[in-house]
RNA sequence: GGAGGAGUACCCAAGUGGUUAAGGGGCUUGUUUGCUAAACAAGUAGAUUUCGUAAGGGAUGCGAGGGUUCGACCCCCUCCUCCUCCGCCA
């Protein structure tokens, strides 16, 4: 969310933001509604002004000013109601709208409909080759019972699976080193609540936009988690910091995520790629409101995301995220794409955003700065790791030629071993 | 799941329909005394928003949202949170 002031004195900055990010919203008209607002509450501010005073005086009144006093004042409480009936549709379409407009994206973004404008910065690692032919990630973990997809989709429909055996194990191994590396850079570890309120998804910005993509849980009125983010930002949602030196508060949540995956039939059909259901660590920070401090940390965010990357020898490559593929929400973004054998190309595996004060707005978090003022914090996010979908390149970059694969040494102390090999 | 109870500031807590939401503790400042400290006095109800160059004024605000009323912390409804007891349970 946006302040109504920022709006007011940037509409065009705001409008081509929602160009940009293909949003539809009719800027012009939320400033109208705002302009209304404000100038019927003005009205109503002085009416109820009035209401108060006599009503408080009443009690010592006879009994004939009384009855005159009480009508006139009846009188006046119709006109507040007929006012505030007609101002309330107003304020329910201000509401709508406020939580579509979009924040405006960092200039250095490349303007751009979807992902095939995303703007590659930079590769890292080599691409290696192979004097034997690759199986996939599917085949390799058929062959070596890591992974069941087949009986995941009959217990849970498309999209799911079973991990097994060493499988499972290296997802643990990764999550462990994963977080004992952000845990030696100064995050707290969590594992955090995985159904939410309405609010936190409100909170995060999540919803409106992605109602479709979550998983409800009607009964309870609750959310399945697409992401710890939306946890471990809403963790201080409401709060306010005492001073500036408590921040940055820097988090990495373990979780599962949940993802309805609508509209994507039929895309990346194949394998572990576009799950349900999968294992994520996500780095988020709250800071000040600080232009420098927070590029520095998105910088840090991303950093991390690439160390790891580089610790396990996947290549990848980083693309500074286009408008159009950007959330309603963020203004700086960078997607780390890990290469991925079997899809002759790299592939999404981290995502890395900036938002302002967007989400801490909604969420409700401030923080004193030195004058005393009360400022909202701004939020970050990146990815450590996602399972399975890391398992991809994990598994096709480390296979051997008789089938095995071999661990990646900073995986090993993690696993106790150094190969995984077929059960003869 | 069943039966009760509670939510007021940094903390404790009074307030059951009427002007300015008691009182403690803590905190801040001041006065006093040789120190630790004590006593006394004053200040401590946030936050948002709106009008105004400003000084200052208005609206909202007692867990959240509605309702009743001329007027709601107080009465009614819904929700959230916490506590006690019973039942169930990894």
């Amino acid at each position: 969310m946006l302040d109504i002031k920022y709006i007011r004195e940037n509409s065009d900055k705001v409008k081509k933001a929602a160009i940009d990010k293909l949003v539809k919203v009719d800027i012009d008209r939320l400033l109208a509604l705002d302009e209304s607002i404000v100038t019927i509450n003005q009205k109503l501010d002085v009416m109820k002004e009035e209401r108060n005073i006599l009503s408080s005086k009443i009690p010592n009144l006879d009994a004939n000013e009384k009855q005159k006093a009480v009508e006139y004042v009846r009188s006046l409480k119709e006109k507040i109601t007929t006012l505030e009936s007609e101002i309330f549709p107003l304020k329910e379409e201000y509401t709508t709208l406020m939580y579509l407009v979009p924040s405006v994206p960092f200039d250095e973004v490349p303007i751009g409909k979807t992902d095939e404008d995303n703007v590659e910065i930079k590769r890292v690692g080599v691409v290696p080759t192979f004097n034997f032919e690759l199986k996939d990630h599917v085949t390799l973990s058929e062959e070596l019972d890591l992974v069941d997809i087949p009986r995941g989709v009959k217990i849970a429909g498309s999209r799911s699976y079973y991990l097994k055996n060493d499988g499972l194990i290296l997802e643990m191994a990764l999550s462990r080193y994963v977080i004992d590396k952000l845990i030696s850079k100064g995050f707290t570890p969590m594992a955090v609540p995985l159904m939410v309120k309405e609010e936190a998804m409100y909170g995060t910005s999540y919803f409106p936009g992605g109602r479709e993509q979550t998983y409800t849980i009607t009964e309870d009125n609750l959310y399945l988690v697409g992401t710890s983010e939306v946890s471990l930002v809403s963790y201080h949602s409401g709060e306010t910091f005492e001073s500036e030196n408590v921040l940055p508060k820097m988090y990495c949540g373990l979780s599962n995520c949940f993802r309805r995956e609508a509209g994507t039939y039929g895309k990346d059909t194949r394998g572990l790629y576009r799950v349900h259901q999968f294992t994520k660590i996500e780095q988020v920070i709250l800071c000040e409101a600080d232009y420098d401090i927070q590029y520095k940390l998105h910088d840090f965010l991303l950093n991390n995301a690439e160390e790891i990357l580089q610790d396990l020898k996947i290549p990848y490559r980083v693309v500074k995220v286009c408008t159009g593929d950007m959330g309603n929400g963020q203004v700086r973004k960078h997607d780390i794409e890990a290469w991925m054998p079997s899809r002759g190309k790299y592939s999404e595996t981290h995502s890395c955003s900036s938002f302002n004060d967007f989400q801490a707005r909604r969420s409700n978090i401030k923080y004193k700065d030195k004058d005393g003022n009360l400022k909202y914090c701004y939020t970050l996010n990146n990815t450590a790791i996602a399972s399975p979908r890391i398992l991809i390149p994990l598994l096709e970059l480390y296979q051997n030629e008789d089938g095995s694969i071999t661990i990646p040494d900073v995986l090993v102390p993690y696993m106790g071993k150094t190969k995984i090999e077929r059960k003869q």
